[in-house]
Order: C-alpha cells, then sequence, then structure tokens
DNA sequence: TTAGAAATTGGGAATCATTCTCAAAATAGA
DNA sequence: TCTATTTTGAGAATGATTCCCAATTTCTAA
C-alpha cells in the first residue's frame, strides 16, 4: 500500500518532469518526491538529509535551479539566508510565510481574499507612484513558538 | 555653510552615541554620517564605497552589529541576500520596503494607519491560531523601474 | 534497440558575504 | 595624564552557494 502510493507518486512527478520539457533523472525526481512528502518548504540541506539515495549538495543546488526555471519549485529566503524550497503546485498558488525562531519551521499561511485584494491595490498605489512594474511581493512574519522564547533583539549582554 | 551643517549632524550623531552608552569613535561617526546622508536602504558595500576615511569592511560589519544592538539602525536582507541598513530615527518607525531590480534601489515605503492596522489584524489571527508569539513582520515589494526591464523568472534561455 | 549527440551529474574547487581573531591603537574616566 | 577597557585593522576562517569538467545518463532517431 505505501508502496503503490509512492508508485503513484512517481508517476505523477514523472509526468510533471515531462510537461515542463525536463528530462527523467533521479536526482529530479528524489527531490520532487521529498519535497512532495514535505508538510512545508524545505532548505537545501534537509533536502539532502531526507533523501535517500546520495545526492551532493551541488547536484540539489542545480536540480532546484531547474525545477525553479519550469515553475515547478518556488524559493525564498528564511530569515538567516538559507534557500527553501517548495512545490509550487502544493501551495494553492500565492500565499506567504510564518517563521518560527526558536523550532527554525517555516509555516504556509494564507490570508483571506479581501486581504490579498487590499495589498494588491496597496502594491497598485505603491508601483504608480514610483513608476515601476512589479512582479512579485512578500509578507513574512516572524515568531517563537516555545512561550520561554524571547525577542532575538532584546538579548544585549 | 556645507561645513557648518556637517558639524551640526556630527554632533547630533555624537549625542546619538552617547545617549545609548557608546564610544564615540571615527568609524561609528562615519558610518552614521553616511547613513544620515543617504535617502535610503545601504548595503555595507556602499557604505565603505561613500567613506571618505578608509574603513575595513569588518569594521563596517562589526560598527553596524553594534549599532543595530543599541536599536540606532535597522537592518534588513535585499533580494539578493545582502545586508542593508538604514538609520532608526530616519524612518519615521515601522515601515516597508519596495526594490528596484533594475536600479538596485531600494526605497522605503510607507503603508497608511489603516492597512497597517489591518494587518495587525492578520498577524493576530496567524499568531493566535498557530500558538506563536509574534515579534516582528516585513512586507515587501519587487519591480523593475526601467520599462524595458523584465521579470526575472521569466529569462530562460 | 542501439549508437551518437546532448543533457545531467558528482564532487571538489572557487567565490562571495559575513564572522572571527588578536595584536595594536584609541577611548574613557579617575 | 595614566591605565583599564573598548574598539579597530587586516587578514584568516567560515558557510552557503556556484562553478567546473570529466564521467555518466538520458534522449532521439534510425
Amino acid at each position: 500500500m505505501e508502496r503503490f502510493v509512492e508508485e503513484m507518486a512517481k508517476k505523477q512527478l514523472t509526468e510533471l518532469l515531462r510537461q515542463e520539457g525536463l528530462s527523467i533523472t533521479s536526482p529530479r525526481l528524489n527531490v520532487l518526491a521529498i519535497l512532495d512528502e514535505s508538510d512545508g518548504p524545505l532548505s537545501v540541506e534537509n533536502i539532502v538529509e531526507l533523501s535517500t539515495i546520495q545526492i551532493p549538495l551541488s547536484t540539489v543546488y542545480r536540480v532546484v535551479a531547474d525545477l525553479l526555471d519550469a515553475r515547478i519549485v518556488s524559493t525564498f529566503s528564511s530569515p538567516d539566508k538559507k534557500l527553501l524550497v517548495e512545490l509550487t503546485r502544493s501551495t494553492r498558488g500565492h500565499h506567504h510565510h510564518l517563521y518560527c525562531q526558536s523550532c527554525e519551521k517555516v509555516f504556509d499561511i494564507d490570508l483571506d481574499t479581501k486581504m490579498e485584494r487590499l495589498i494588491e491595490n496597496v502594491i497598485k498605489d505603491v508601483s504608480d507612484s514610483h513608476g515601476m512594474r512589479v512582479y512579485d511581493h512578500s509578507f513574512e512574519i516572524y515568531g517563537t513558538c516555545d512561550r520561554g522564547g524571547h525577542h532575538p533583539r532584546s538579548d544585549q549582554d
């Protein structure tokens, strides 16, 4: 059963690559499978750790870059500036992120349609007033999940 | 006259350091003066380039870290993950950023009070539902200012 | 199905921003 | 001014990411 699900997923992921005209290779399928099984964005290091077969870091970076070009994955940076990756498909379109400083996890969050529309309006105003063409925006929230956690800038010694 | 203004600024900046209990050194005053004259956030490299006296990169990083601890400056990351710095004072409190991909500049933007309040509400909802204590958030807009510019992800070859 | 062409990989070296180190220099304050 | 303390300069170290290129894999078309 487990096995069956895996096979299904593999076929779908293969199809995903084929649709975008990318050749089917095991590093690509592996990275996709790992992202597919994850419930949130992963760092490149995470991907390597979670991989059953051995994949060099450089290959993961390259694979991720190819998948990004094909829009199969999306990437962004964590607060400590590491590359984070997630399947574009798995996120129902546009969304935002919530970072937990204490457990170092990232959660996807969705804003309701009204809020998202308000943001679009703000962006329109700003881009008009600056004469710029806007291609993206981000909205990120930083917090801590454990009650003992503290503000990262208040730990002066 | 020019000279006079400079002297004025220098006194104020010295006072700023003194108030926070930081000793007065020329690298610190220089970094502050450069940030004070800038109309937007600067990278560490920018600061070194704009400095009249020679300051090593490592010193600028250290000075910026000290000023950050004292909350005299604020820092954040550019889309290419470089450290950006601005005087906390020069920004009337909380604000956001607009990045231009073609000219590589960063502009400060303010949202109106209503919008900012909406965002606060969203953050409250999200943090409550995830059981997290939120200490910060960011909202950034990415665009290009020249009409010939193009979406960074659409230049596939 | 198979040969050759084209694309991809492995893995180590290179790069780039940032941090660290520590002796020398500057600052603070009695 | 003198001395303890802090800060600096300059280069080495670090860590994430990119580059390089020979070896391998995938694709294509006969």
